[in-house]
Order: C-alpha cells, then structure tokens, then sequence
DNA sequence: ACAAGTCTGTTGTTTTTCCAACGGAAAAGG
DNA sequence: CCTTTTCCGTTGGAAAAACAACAGACTTGT
C-alpha cells in the first residue's frame, strides 16, 4: 500500500497528513486496492457496498441507465477523489447506479467504521480526517446542488450558459477545458446530443463562445 | 432552549440521545434559536452562514431564482431536519441560494467548529452526534442523487412517474401525500405547471393513477 | 356571508427538443 | 500507411414542452 501514500497526500481526505499519518491510517483502516480495466463496470446498481472509496487513478462515472435504456451521467470522480459516501448508513440498501471505469483505474477501499468508531486518539491523525472527512461531502453535497441547479435550467441553452459559466468559474479562466465529449456532456446535461451541438455552434455564431473539442473559450457580450 | 428537547430527540442528528445528553449538547454547542414568518426569507443568495441549522416546526423551501427570474425549488425542509451543511467548510464562498419559510417556522443554529473541534470526551453523546451527523449528509447527498435521476428523466410524464413512483416507495403506501402544490411541484420537477397538469391527467385517464389535489394513489397497470 | 385572492384544469399557438440518419473529420489500431 | 471506429456537425420531420390566457372551484380574511 505504501506507493499510494504521494497520491493520498494530495487528497482532502488526507490533506495536512505526513507520511507517518497516512501509513499508520492506512493500516488502521484496513485498506486495500483494486484495479479496473477501461470499461470495466466497478460497481452495478442492485449491489450492495460497505465501505469508503477513493479513486487513486483512472476515471470513473457513476451513471444510470433507466428502464428504457437510456444512459445518464449523473457524476465523474477524478483521481484523489471519494466516493461511495451515500451508501455508509447502515441498511442503506442496494446500489441506484453503476460505476463503471472510462480509463484503467485503481480504486482504493477504506472500513467506514473504523474511521466512525476507533477511537480518535489511537492515530493522531484520526480527528483531522474526521473532520476532513466532513468538509469533503459537505463539499460533494454543495457540487450536487450545483449540477441540481444545471439539470434545472429549462432550455438546452441555457443549461450549456449555467455549465460552461460555472466551469470556467471552477478553474478561474475564461479559457478551460470540460472532461467530456460531446455525448457525455449530453449526457450529463440529461439532452440531446445533436440538439446540444446545434445550440454549441449558435451560441458559437453569436459571438458569445468558441470552442475547439473540449477546449471552451467564453466572451464578453 | 429546553422546550426544544422534545423536537430534537426525534431528529437524525440526536437519535439515540437521553434529554440529559440533549441538554448538555444544547449548552456545548453554543445552540441558539430564531423564528420566521410564514414567506419570510431565512436567508438570501449571497449572504454568508458558519452554523449548522435544524429546523424545529414550519417549513422551509431553499429554491433559487434566476437571472431571468424562474424559481426554481431545489429541497423542501420539514421539521427535524438538518441543513446548511453544504456551506460548513471554512471559505466556502457565499449562499447561492435563498430559503424561505413557507410557513411560519423556527430554526435552530448550532456552531459548526464546536461540533467538529471540540473534545469528543467532554460530552458523552459528542461521538454518538458526529456519526449521526455523517450518517444524515450522507443520506441528504443520497437524496440529492435521487432527485438528480428524476430532473434526468428527458420528458415530463417520466418525470412525474418517477417522482411519484419513488414517493410511493418511501412512504411505503400506493396512496400518499405529497408535499407541494401543483405550482411547486412544476417548480421541483423543473416543468411547466400547465403542461404537467395536462400530463398528470393523462395519466389519469390513462388508469395509471388517481389524485385529489395533493393525495396521490398509483394503480398497477 | 361576501369579496378577493389562489389554485387547478383546459385550450390553442409558438417554440424547442427529440429522433434518425448521414457525411466528413479525426482518432485508434494494426 | 491504411482500415476501422469514433466523434462531431447538420438536416428535416415528428413529438413534446413552453407559453399565454381563461374560467370554475376552492380558500382566506374580514
């Protein structure tokens, strides 16, 4: 487990950890890896998961299919990132979506009750990541009130301007780059690919954006 | 504060909690108590907020309007319900939402750091509260999943069915109230109110269900 | 009991999205 | 380098949602 330490050191998790804190929390919490193919589903809904997860490299999407075959993204967890958090309430009941891996990734697994019930002050750093624990799915929470707030707009159009706008926002530049293609972006956006593309190239010609494959410029009007 | 015990003993956050751990958690973390007027705003998009917040009677929407000036209700808080946990990371930014009582209500504000910082061991219920509290975002972030999947359903006859259908299962009854009128429930769905009225009853005279304004019954087909 | 206001269903028109299909461009893979 | 596959923009017709407006039923407050 120990090559994952730089890489969990970078997470909010584990942020303000030394390698000392991460090693003794990683045997503490009973951890241990997996690895995904790309493609390769992790998780199908109807399953059943006990435990904390963080995405040590790769890409996931936690998706849905309903019962007309329709895909929908509902979220995509980058490296560093946690997951599987909704589902740690005892009797929570079967998985709603599946996780499916978009690249090769390794996913790490974490006892959710040891991290709730060991005592805090075996591991020094065992309050620091309950607390950081805390602001990660606050922060998650806040993230899927914003996509709520996306999926609200009642125009095509204007959930691409509430999207772009806020991603832009997000990395601070009116130049950004978005982790989809046009069909996942559809798909997260819960519309039409080709509509979408259609009101892309009008927003395009009405001066308001550019856009170059994933690359997104937004301008001034 | 005492009259508040009752009501916090049937919460998530305090289940499991005799009055005497009520009260000492009460006085610990620094709770103080206001009321609203039926339609007064609670708080406003960009203002800023560091407690955490349970409801104690009443109900609150937290809905948010846009540029253009569509509401939009994003959740719906009934009593015992916790919420501002979105906005408890240090530096999380301003509210970008409002919440409005829609009817005469009174919040509760407990202090965010005292809960997270303060010495687990000074108060005998302080573990049992943390857990309760990351067991109760955790099922928020869940809730917040499943109205994504309904807001992701492509048309407004699914939306509905959906919506209604998981209504159903939660109140484990094929009868049920709902908690919106038709104008909120539009707004909650992210349709439009007469289309949805249209749709709601094709869906009845299509056999699939049955309702009397806010009372709900689905029929097998 | 009455008046004012709200809530709900209905209708017709306009606008938007969905869908299916296609061709060219780019990427992937051998 | 060539083939195969994926990705993207475009089009036209079908379907659905948005919008505006209205009337009856029901509530609320006085």
């Amino acid at each position: 487990m120990k090559k994952y330490v730089p890489i969990l050191k970078r997470t909010k998790l584990f942020s303000g950890a030394g390698d000392d804190d991460i090693l003794s929390m990683l045997n503490c919490l009973n951890a241990t890896a997996r690895a995904y193919n790309k493609g390769e589903y992790a998780f199908r809904q109807g399953g059943y998961i006990r435990d904390l997860m963080i995405l040590a490299e790769g890409r996931l999407h936690i998706q849905k299919e309903d019962y007309w075959g329709n895909l929908n993204i509902l979220n995509e967890i980058r490296p560093g990132e946690m997951f599987g958090e909704a589902y740690i309430v005892p009797n929570s009941g079967a998985l709603m979506n599946d996780v499916i891996a978009t690249e090769a990734s390794t996913v790490l697994f974490f006892d959710i009750d040891r991290i709730l019930t060991a005592c805090p002050s075996a591991c020094p750093f065992h309050t620091q990541l309950l607390k950081n624990m805390f602001y990660t799915i606050s922060e998650k929470n806040k993230s899927l009130v914003q996509k709520l707030s996306y999926m609200s707009a009642r125009s095509t159009r204007e959930k691409l301007l509430s999207y772009l706008s806020d991603e832009a926002k997000r990395q601070n530049s009116s130049s950004f780059s978005i982790p989809f293609n046009r069909q996942q972006l559809a798909d997260f956006l819960s519309v039409d690919r080709s509509a979408m593309s259609g009101e892309l190239c009008k927003l395009r010609d009405e001066g308001l954006l550019g856009f170059h494959k994933s690359e997104f410029t937004l301008y001034e009007v």
